[in-house]
DNA sequence: TTATAAAATTAAGTTTACTTAAAAAATGAA
DNA sequence: TTCATTTTTTAAGTAAACTTAATTTTATAA
């Protein structure tokens, strides 16, 4: 199945939701594409009668099995280009979601599959999520928790969620990265901001960008 | 200036045009870039407009220096990513063109110059043709002849001339690469075909396909 | 429950990059 | 020079991927 840019962003947007058991309702997937609501819907029906995805009027529309394929395999574009820019032209982790987005969408089974040869078949991208294989099977699932959901203690970095706009560069200007371990001190109770160390600085992050770190306890 | 990829593919076709002296003509521009003649008076009274290109109904098209800007660029990203792809990736000489059109229209300045500090700011892409620096400045031109203009002797292959589905794959069949050492022996004076050597193993070669390779004397 | 706000849809229109088919102009061989 | 072929243009139309504006539907909060 040949599929347009605009179709794989339009799938990898639901799928994302629909993996973090969102809703792919119709502002969510404007604001995310960045296109208007009525494009949205243009594109639902478009989608719906090709049977990628199941639409029905004012409800969130959901991937089929069909769908979910394209979806995958976008994703697997994606994660490719993004680990492909890391560690090969050491583009920073807040540029590669950026730059992948303009080259992806055109890339051909053949070059995609040689430059996954050429990373050694990583199993996740720069930001800790997975990349689907050539047949579309995601590897074993790790469950991380948000950090702010965490209690005290020693916690290892395993995912780090920001799409371009939804953060800034934060992760970039401190530098974390999937693997760093961190300290969770203290949660305030005021405003539920978080007090960690790292490499025994102490810094204080707001409870949402917390709520962006996935880890994993480490039993120190 | 913004360019969409039909524009940039478009001006990058006159500029290979008119870099080897040839007109850019409907008909040549149509087959080159498989549209409709339509298509391309359509795309060169657009261009025209935007002050891209001189065009005059009943003539081939010739780039103004607004034009030839953006076509120095074009091709600068299309040579930088066949660099990039057979250096890095291993793709041979006959899948570069393809895959490097398929992704580098949106490539970014900054990956651009990235991917030009990692190859180590090459001068030529695998085919010998010069690669524009970041001003659009094009590395001092060498001159080279085609094989089959000259006599016999010692050359070297300087550039190799083939684009997508001009020539086939005798190239990379052949593993003829710039650099190459290859000793012409004779032209056969029946159908110009010419009898070479390389590495001591003998072919005879159709003088269409020599005309593409591009060479220097050398010196024995 | 009902007014209002939010979300989704419909309708109409736009731009880009094409297409086919017919007409017109240019070219080139006899 | 003229007639046929080639090339180019014109006209009309299409598909994708949007947009804005108005309308309808659904959700929410008083």
């Amino acid at each position: 199945m040949k599929t347009s840019p605009a179709v794989e962003k339009f799938l990898r947007s639901i799928y994302l939701l629909e993996v973090r058991n969102q809703k792919a309702s119709g502002i969510t997937l404007a604001s995310k594409l960045n296109i208007s609501p009525a494009a949205v819907t243009d594109m639902a029906i478009k989608l719906a009668n090709k049977g990628l995805i199941k639409y029905q009027k004012h409800q969130s529309v959901k991937l089929t099995t069909k769908g979910l394929k394209v979806a995958l395999n976008a994703s697997r574009k994606h994660r490719l280009w993004e680990t492909f820019l890391h560690k090969t032209l050491k583009l920073s982790l807040d540029e590669i979601h950026i730059e992948a987005e303009l080259i992806e969408s055109n890339t051909s089974t053949k070059l995609l599959n040689m430059m996954e040869e050429y990373l050694n078949f990583p199993e996740h991208d720069p930001h800790g999520d997975p990349i689907p294989d050539k047949n579309g099977i995601l590897p074993e699932k790790q469950k991380f928790t948000p950090l702010n959901e965490n209690i005290p203690g020693s916690y290892q970095i395993g995912r780090i969620h920001f799409e371009s706009n939804e953060i800034n560069d934060f992760f970039t200007e401190y530098e974390f990265k999937v693997g760093d371990i961190l300290e969770l001190v203290l949660i305030f109770k005021m405003d539920n901001a978080l007090l960690i160390k790292r490499n025994k600085v102490s810094m204080v992050i707001s409870n949402n960008i917390a709520s962006r770190i996935l880890v994993n306890k480490v039993i120190s």
